[in-house]
DNA sequence: ACGCAATGTTACGGAGCTGTGAAATCACAC
DNA sequence: GTGTGATTTCACAGCTCCGTAACATTGCGT
């Protein structure tokens, strides 16, 4: 099931919503206000954040900021009665992915959650990553060296499913923990790199590992 | 440089549209009529679509139906006069991503471009710069050098990077410091210039430098 | 041509990050 | 409870990277 959170302040309005999106099948997270919003980004990992930009304390456009500094990279769709040019403008450049005016329809709405949500399911159910001699099935959830299956951990498996889902592509260690582990790294420790090494072990032969350190960033498949 | 094409049979519009575009740096096709722009985005595999609705013989939706037929994958900006509720949610529903009511101000347009393309990399790639043979990619924190790859310290490439931001454009010290270092105090020091003497040794193979110094101002990417 | 200031270059020690093995803790089945 | 395997935490070694200093070079005004 898809999760989505909803930043809004206005209640009647955050109801109706997610009532709405509730019928398509989604999961639905509520924050009231912008600091909520962000917690909750920062703990559940959500797909898509739909957010408000008259935000009581903290407005949205800060929201937005933070959200992606705390490299959170779900999409993004501002929902607002401010509709000036200079707004939308300005809600694209700090990352986010629409903008649409209040009011809008229902339909219209789920229209255009559906195709954010559609550009960002890099995983369909049975998908297979494949990258040099690695082979990654994740609906069998096994993984596959040289022809030659090797066993991983649950948590060795969705690791590296998160790796390979952004193949190429710097997955910082915040964003590890909130995709694999799904809570916000408090303290630091070294739980990450523990399992990378792991990893490693199983999935590097004696090669050059397919899993490039980037320092002080994070990991990144090759 | 990024593909877009552009499917509109209005040749004013049209006009304005490939002329935003072009000066933002996108390569532009233009086609006058549906079938054209499937011919076009068949043999050309542009990375964005704009898709007017209102074409002669061939209506838009007929186009992105056949476009998704044709395993077409790229992106669809349906920009159309016609704004009711149930167009929108059709054009979702074949497979559009965005969808703009006319009249729209060009700002916006170019916004709603942006974030889709950001969304799209190709290759796992994000923002793409290139300096003759420098290629720098900002998702993956990578650089090549005349298809080489480069191995930059997270200084060195946060350096590089805030150098070809402003392309060709000088850059002082001071704000290098504060992009870079994040640095308040313009405190006398030559931390920047060392760096700037070693991203050298592993831009400029041989050749002249591409880092230009302007004296008592800063530096400048060619 | 000369002097000075700005910049280029090199070297080095400290700080901080990461890899890794081992110990501790947790989860769960029996 | 016991045992097993998975996961987390810890400690430490090794290494990269960064800032600074020291010295060399360049460019500019006179």
């Amino acid at each position: 099931m898809r999760r989505v959170l909803l930043i809004e302040d206005n209640l009647d309005l955050a109801f109706g919503l997610r009532t709405s999106l509730e019928i398509e099948g989604y999961e639905v997270l509520h924050a009231e206000t912008g600091m909520a919003g962000l917690v909750m980004a920062g703990g559940s990992a959500p797909e898509l954040v739909v957010l408000d930009l008259m935000l009581p304390e903290l407005n949205g456009y800060e929201v937005l900021k933070r959200l992606r500094a705390a490299e959170v990279s779900a999409p993004v769709l501002i929902l607002t009665a401010k509709g000036e040019e200079a707004d939308k403008v300005q809600g694209f450049r700090l990352g986010a992915d629409d903008y649409v005016v209040k009011p809008v329809g229902v339909l219209e709405f789920l229209a255009r959650v559906e195709a954010l949500l559609r550009r960002t399911r890099p995983d369909a159910k049975g998908e297979l990553y494949r990258f040099g001699q690695v082979e990654i099935d994740s609906e069998r959830r096994s993984v596959t060296v040289c022809g030659a299956d090797v066993e991983l951990s649950p948590l060795e498996f969705d690791l590296l499913h998160a790796l390979a889902r952004r193949r190429g592509g710097l997955v910082s260690r915040a964003e590890l923990l909130r995709e694999v582990w799904g809570y916000r790294a408090e303290v630091e420790s070294r739980t990450v790199d523990t399992h990378i090494a792991k990893l490693r072990t199983k999935i590097d032969r004696g090669t050059e590992s397919r899993i490039v350190t980037l320092r002080k960033k994070g990991y990144r498949l090759k």
